[in-house]
DNA sequence: TCTGGGGTCCTAGGACCC
DNA sequence: TCTGGGGTCCTAGGACCC
């Protein structure tokens, strides 16, 4: 808690789907939701646009489908927005060396450390200069807040959405934060929030009038006794730069519930090897590996096994992983299975002698041969070279991205990011040859011109409504290469 | 067409040890 | 021999965040 505002807090407004606007020009203005297109899948990010028409963070995409039926329905595409968040943490690291990543498109920095702001009016500067620099270098916006905690930074910037600043000044806290809604306040989720109404507690000033000895109480003492501080303003957690990994993992939820136990033992292996793969990239080992179950019914569980010391040797990782699974009851149906290591340690070197001798740790003896399983999907896989909003680039027309597909057809638009006008959409056969994956286009584009600097957006719009995959299969193809007879079940493609 | 994927932190009980 | 009292490690689950 500080006596000046120089504790920034960034976010990116919608961040993904703000990105795919910028490099996506039919797509600005327009209604766009990126996340899981799959059955089962959720919406990350949903554009301003998209937002109006209830489509939230979280929700099943099926339901954002039926709120809003015309929006752009897009896969993530994690190396672009990976790459325009090193473009903004650049930015950040010319503010002050301590600057605390908490996602892609968040951070925390302390401009005090760095010298660059000591007072409200020059916080407000550098906050203002930087929205228009990140504008500037990636084509996204984002929201800043200032104040003199990391809680309150947050709670500003997020007050500043979108395309905003917001300035809490030192002294004005408590009024500021006693109307508020409880869930306001970071580390208030849905079940903290709900034993709070139970008590009567809905605001922040409630929060603080029910005092302390009632929440330690209700929440229990690091829980409690942490909200009723941010309740009261006060918030002393330092900007922290770095902060180690302590885990990693990876997970996959089903299109359909697996009940074939073979088939569940073959992902597993599949996940250990992409867990592995992670571990290693970064360096590290691990001792223990976690395997998780979520069943048909959502419950989901965990079972982990302790090795005598870390590893990063594919064969333990997944000779434990698939003892763990031993363990676990899966006849009624699977729905995601996970496989994760913690404990982490860094070693990078090959210590062969030491990782031999870790395994079948004391228990149970060397796992039993994997039976020659092979991967039989259990599903249809859709045609994974044609996901909604992925690059590809066709022989003759150039770059473009998937608009849709279906029936045997897949519908491109050709368009660049720096182009000011929506392009032209053609649908081709899924087996053109002509047509391949292309190279992942970032919004970046040349630097903005005049028209842009003024604010002014492309007129865009004379086109019709993006759609998703359900309005491709309806649109006529414009230019189809190739006879137009049914080019058999999608493919499969193992990644 | 109900509910992703990658993380963090906290709690609580039992084993084990001194 | 009617029950100590910590401390640490391991396991499992839950809440929360983006």
């Amino acid at each position: 808690m500080r006596g000046q505002p120089t504790i920034l807090h960034l976010d990116m407004d919608a961040f993904f789907a703000s990105v795919e606007q910028a490099a996506k020009p039919s797509l600005r203005g327009k209604a766009v939701v990126v996340g899981g297109i799959g059955p089962r899948g959720v919406v990350a990010t949903a554009s301003y646009e998209a937002r109006r028409f209830g489509v939230r963070s979280a929700m099943p995409t099926a339901q954002a489908r039926r709120l809003c039926p015309n929006g752009a329905y897009l896969v993530p595409r994690f190396e672009v927005y990976r790459r325009v968040s090193e473009q903004v943490m650049g930015l950040l690291a010319r503010l002050s060396p301590l600057v605390e990543p908490l996602s892609l498109d968040e951070a925390f920095v302390d401009l005090a450390a760095g010298g660059s702001a000591a007072t409200a009016a020059e916080a407000r500067a550098v906050g203002e200069r930087l929205r228009g620099e990140i504008l500037a270098v990636t084509g996204v916006t984002g929201s800043v807040g200032l104040a003199g905690a990391k809680m309150l930074a947050k709670i500003a910037s997020e007050q500043a959405k979108p395309d905003g600043l917001v300035l809490i000044a030192p002294g004005t806290e408590r009024e500021l934060l006693a109307p508020l809604p409880v869930r306001t306040l970071p580390g208030v989720g849905p079940a903290t929030a709900e034993t709070l109404r139970r008590a009567g507690i809905h605001t922040i000033e409630e929060t603080v009038e029910a005092g302390e000895p009632e929440l330690l109480r209700l929440l229990g003492k690091a829980h409690g006794g942490g909200i009723y501080r941010m309740a009261l303003g006060v918030d002393d957690r330092p900007v922290v730069a770095e902060r180690d990994t302590k885990s990693i993992s990876v997970e996959d939820t089903f299109q359909v519930d697996v009940t074939d136990r073979a088939r569940i033992r073959f992902e597993v292996g599949r996940l250990a090897e992409r867990c592995v793969a992670r571990l290693r990239a970064a360096g590290r080992s691990g001792r223990t590996v976690v395997l998780k179950v979520r069943r048909y019914d959502f419950t989901t569980l965990t079972r982990s096994e302790t090795l005598r010391g870390p590893t990063d040797d594919l064969a333990v990782v997944r000779e434990a992983a698939e003892r763990l699974l031993e363990l676990v009851d899966t006849t009624a149906g699977v729905r995601l299975l996970g496989v994760g290591v913690s404990a982490l340690a860094d070693f990078t070197q090959e210590d062969l002698f030491a990782q031999s001798a870790q395994r079948g740790p004391a228990g149970p003896e060397p796992a039993e041969p994997v039976p020659a399983v092979q991967a039989e999907p259990a599903e249809p896989e859709p045609d994974r070279r044609w996901l909604p909003g992925l690059d590809v680039t066709h022989e003759r027309f150039g770059p473009g991205w998937v608009q849709g597909s279906g029936v045997g057809r897949v519908t491109v638009r050709f368009e660049r990011p720096e182009d000011v006008r929506p392009g032209r959409v053609r649908t081709f056969p899924v087996d053109d040859p002509e047509l391949r994956r292309g190279e992942p286009l970032p919004p970046g584009g040349p630097p903005p011109g005049p028209a842009e600097l003024s604010g002014a957006r492309p007129s865009g719009a004379s086109g019709g409504q993006p759609s998703g995959s359900s309005g491709a299969a309806a649109s006529r193809p414009k230019s189809v290469s190739g006879a137009g007879g049914r080019p058999g079940a999608a493919g499969r493609s193992s990644p």
